[in-house]
Order: C-alpha cells, then structure tokens, then sequence
DNA sequence: AACTCTATAGTTAGACC
DNA sequence: CGGTCTAACTATAGAGT
C-alpha cells in the first residue's frame, strides 16, 4: 500500500532570482506575507514601529506598516534628510492623541492574542497600509493589493541597498 | 557521559509584547535581522525592490532597502500623491485624531469579529493606527544591523538581477 | 551587547485545488 | 491568484561565553 507521497516537503533553494515566472510570483506572495508577518511580530513583540514597501516587478506597492505607513514614511523622510519640519506638524501630537494610540496598539495586541488563541495559530496578521489620499488608495489585505496610481515602470538602478 | 543538554531549543512564546527588557531588547536585534535577510531573499528571489524602516522605542531608526532606501521612499511618496495634490498633503494633523479614532474603531470591530468567528478565517485585517511622536533625527541606513546575517551569499551588491 | 550552541518552533518549496 | 498539505529547511528562544 504505500499511498504515494503527495509531496517533497520544502526542497533547498538558492539564493538567487527565480528564472521561471510563475513559482517566482508564486514565491513572491508566499515570502511577501511571510515578511509581513514577522514584521509584525517584531513590532508587537518589541514594541516598535515599522513599515515594508515591496515594489514588484509589474510596478504594484505593497505596504505594511504599524501603526502605519504613512506617518512612518513621514517622520523618516523629515527625520533623515534635515531637521527643517517648516510647519511643525511633528510638534509631538496632542494627549488625545497618544491615548488613541495606545489604545489601537493595545487593540492590536489584542487581536493577536484573539488570534492566537482561536485555534491553532495558523494565521498570518494583521495589518495593512492605506494611503489616505483622495481618490487613491492602496489597500493592503495580506496578500491582496490593488494599485494604479501606484504604478510606475521600475526602473531598478544597480547598486546595493544596505547602506 | 551524558553530557549536559546545553539548551533546551527554541521555546514557543507567545506574540505579545516581551516584558523583560533585556530579552526584548535581544529578540529585537536577533529579529530585526531575520526580518532584514528575509527581505533581502525577497528582493533577490523575486527581483523586487524592498524598503524597511524600524523605529526603535528609544528613536533609532533602522533601515534597509534594495536597491536603496531613499528612492524608494521617495517614489511611494511621490506616486501616491501625485495623482491629486490639491490639498498640499493631507498630514496636517488636524484630522488626525479623527483618524485615528474611525481606525480605533475597525480595530474594535475586527477584534469582535475574531471573537466571534473564534476560529480560522481568513484574516486580512485592515488595520490602521497612528501614531505621531516626537520626530528623531537618526541617520537611517543599516544602523545597527548584525553584520553577520549578511556573508551567507546574500550579496545585494551585484548579480541580482534586478532589470 | 554580540556571538555560539542546540533543539525545536515556524516557514515554505513543490504539487495540487 | 489564494488556500491546502507534507516534509524539510530555516529562524530563533534560552542559556552560556
């Protein structure tokens, strides 16, 4: 009898683009939930801030960000390339303000518990990205993405990126 | 003989937030450095470009991008509010707390909904919460990064195909 | 605080729906 | 595409250096 092995299990792999466009893509979804996921954690489990943007091939943004990724993006853009904030919008935000964020970071710990806890803990997270701009938005489902606005040709530059 | 097991594996741990500071602060660089190296595998695999920014509690900010952090930030930024600028960027912070309070709210409603479901569900949370602080100025690039992730043939310099 | 050591928790390649 | 399954590969918690 011996009912025939339906699979390998997970086979080693190089390092190194996949040639072959559909286990790319295929790839590229799998990894992508899977960083979003531990980027997540990270931020839950340490308490820290932080965003991802994949920009794939087909020029589509897929972003991930706790608490999210715009203000991120601001505070790094401002933060990194000088200290002139003009208009003083980074003027450390109102109580009100900060109460609500804790209350949505402990909400979010919550969900994670939830998560955990609703059986076996199979799931990828939470999370997501939203540009709050009029008419464009890039809704980020764990996987899913529609974008187009966000479109642009890629145009990768050689070069490395771990500055 | 016998010899003294010297550790007793990786033990499972809850995602929640680590309390003991000095083991946060650990898991935080053993962490923040997988999540690097699985965003490189990402960007070498796939040929994508990658962008991740951690805020440390104390204000360090992390980063890591392929083929490098700023342009890509600056694309995100520039795609997504190209397309309709009227208003001169909506980070003005007054309505923030509006925000936050609407994204206070789905948050409670998807806590709700994981309670109920009580079990696997797809989980494609939307998730959005603010939180504006008191921007660093921290040189961003790979900050801190262990170093040693990176000579296991994750060479992003070159050969990575990115066309 | 980074690095090493291990056993084990967790991720995922490949095949199929 | 996304989900499912299996088996293997890989990341890491915890403890020691």
């Amino acid at each position: 009898m011996m009912a025939k092995k339906r699979s390998k299990g997970r086979q080693k792999i190089e390092i190194k683009r996949i040639v072959q466009e559909e286990s790319r893509q295929v790839t590229f979804s799998k990894r992508r939930s899977g960083l979003f996921k531990k980027a997540s954690e990270l931020s839950i489990l340490c308490g820290v801030e932080v965003v991802i943007i994949v920009f794939s091939p087909l020029g589509k943004a897929f972003s991930f960000g706790v608490p999210n990724v715009d203000s991120l993006i601001d505070r790094f853009t401002y933060s990194s390339s000088s200290a002139s904030h003009g208009d003083g919008h980074y003027k450390k935000g109102s109580n009100k303000e900060r109460e609500l964020n804790r209350e949505c970071m402990d909400l979010l710990n919550q969900l994670e518990n939830e998560k955990n806890i609703g059986e076996k803990k199979r799931e990828n997270l939470l999370v997501v990205a939203r540009r709050p701009k009029r008419g464009l938005e890039m809704p980020y489902g764990m996987g899913l993405m529609a974008g187009k606005a966000w479109e642009r040709g890629l145009d990768l530059k050689d070069g490395m990126g771990l500055t």
